[in-house]
DNA sequence: ATGAAAGCGCTAACAT
DNA sequence: ATGTTAGCGCTTTCAT
């Protein structure tokens, strides 16, 4: 791999003038701006990223630390973040944290090693009010993506969660839903609490009393929303409507249902959030709350790209709206 | 952001001592070790992986170039990948190509700018036997994923495309089937080949004429997946059976038939190629060719290593059996 | 227009 | 056990 010497040398001029003439800074004649480029070319001359960024101290590159990025919401929002960053001149690191606190961490350590040059938290566990000091002690511009943190004096990108489950819950009781089961996700992340708020205060519009027994936590997971709708089957006759955390946890449930012999949603109708691609393509048609999940990625990423360049300390709440999307499973 | 030589200055000792220490090269005496620890501890030290990426020649970063990581197939490879490099001390950038040939070639020139130690093309569109002559010219070691390349003395893990072809179509027609569309990917490499090859030879086995009219291409998408298979209702009346070449496609070819009030598998028996996460849970149960997607991740980020790590100039093949998966579309 | 010097943070090789 | 030298490839600053 040649270097700028190699083509200096070649041509028995200094590495300076290479140097300016290869970065367009002028200050080189045009002759010897024609010769730089053919010697450049010939020697297939590839400027090293990695001296540029020792010595200008940025290296075009972003962290992103994710949950899952298999899981197909969080690879939308991935999307969105890689499109943009590209558009913008710079590439992403990905690591998966699997929702464990530490391997985010450890991820972390690792990223600002390599001197990243701002970091996305998609969906992060490091949403409480300490977790930001030790942010804050990197000294690196950051943006949480998906998930809030509980302090309100960073930056993120969400959807309306509040909004998105009252919306869907306002929407089931006015459907004719009286008594609605909540299957939420198991961490208690802000988001998760937003979401209950709206559950609530949906019911509260409708004078219909909270009741802490139909609210349930699992894992995103197939497997998990199964296991939590059989339980709620098993100990229940009177089961009318399930709104799901998110729609993973919905096709479980629907697949419980199935596989009882019950129909949805003649016997059972069922709710979800997200709208992953496949949503209106399940068994049965799933009713859901879209989150922009490619706009969260490149509404962050555009965020992260301007604090990076800005250095501005304002801080910025971005809350995208979502939309209810009633398919079938309603 | 703290750096050896902070740390040294601190101590009144040299910086390679600090360096030594840092890295438990030895030479050091217990005492400065604890002392040095100490300090680097207050200063909130964090190696500069750039700097040493520059000295060493090498970044511990793969780069990973794939068509689309948002589709459900490529995410999982995707995460296998990432998994794999993370356990073994690698961190990936991330590029999309969008099945854009001109796109795949500027990301590899900036991977190669940041000089990766090793690059991964997942479904990539530099196939071509010229195509690996650009590539070999980086001096930089690399894995083909998912699609192989034409050029036989390359390295690449797939999956055994000629053999899951056969199977479904094999399995098909055993089952009853004799006339069989086959709606294909668009673009024609290698594993496009095999699996037309593999299809071919399990109609052959069966005395079936091969007939070119039955065989389709269209792009990866629910959309044009559904397009094809209405233009096939559309000009014949005698549809019995249609091979999907990948799940995405046999969605929109589900969506179609179903909207036209046929049934699946009565009317119309659809199997598809991939298994992607939620083939199980679709309007109808597809029956599909299973790849171990997360494994070609993982097996042919190992292989990368291992060629970076050894520099050997052994090639390998890595051909992961598919699996048939018949769940209620046939 | 061109170039020399210095240094980004680190480590291999070689003193002491 | 500890330190010195040199240099990875690049650019900013300051000559000429």
């Amino acid at each position: 791999m040649s270097t700028l010497k190699d083509i200096a040398q070649e041509l028995g001029i200094s590495v300076m003038a290479v140097s300016k003439a290869l970065n367009g800074k002028g200050g080189v004649s045009a002759d010897t701006l024609v010769r730089i480029r053919n010697t450049a070319e010939r020697l297939n001359y590839r400027p090293n990223a990695v001296a540029k960024s020792l010595r200008l101290n940025q290296t075009r590159t972003i962290g992103v630390v994710v949950s899952d990025s298999s899981l197909s919401f969080f690879a939308a929002v991935v999307k969105g973040i890689e499109d943009t960053a590209f558009l913008n001149g710079y590439n992403i690191i990905l690591c998966n944290t699997d929702q464990d606190c530490a391997k985010e961490r450890q991820s972390i350590q690792v990223l600002l090693s390599k001197r990243i040059d701002g970091l996305i938290l998609a969906a992060s566990m490091l949403t409480r009010k300490d977790d930001v000091e030790f942010l804050r002690s990197l000294g690196l511009p950051f943006v949480f993506l998906i998930r809030r943190s509980e302090s309100e004096d960073v930056d993120w990108v969400i959807n309306d969660n509040m909004l998105g489950a009252y919306q869907m819950v306002n929407y089931l009781i006015m459907s004719g839903s009286q008594k609605i089961h909540f299957i939420n996700l198991y961490v208690e992340t802000p988001s998760w609490k937003d979401r209950l708020a709206g559950y609530r205060k949906a019911l509260d519009d409708h004078g219909i009393p909270y009741d802490p027994d139909l609210v349930f936590k699992v894992r995103p997971t197939i497997e998990d929303g199964q296991m939590a709708m059989n339980k709620i089957l098993d100990g229940n006759a009177d089961v009318n409507t399930v709104f799901c955390g998110c729609d993973v946890i919905g096709i479980g449930a629907m697949e419980a249902i199935i596989q009882r012999g019950l129909r949805i949603p003649e016997n059972i109708r069922v709710a979800a959030y997200d709208d992953i691609d496949f949503a209106a393509y399940l068994r049965v048609p799933l009713t859901t709350v879209r989150q922009p999940k490619y706009a969260i990625g490149s509404k962050g990423t555009e965020l992260l790209i301007e604090k990076i360049t800005r250095r501005s300390d304002e801080v910025h709440h971005l809350v995208l709206t979502p939309e209810l999307v009633i398919r079938m499973s309603t």
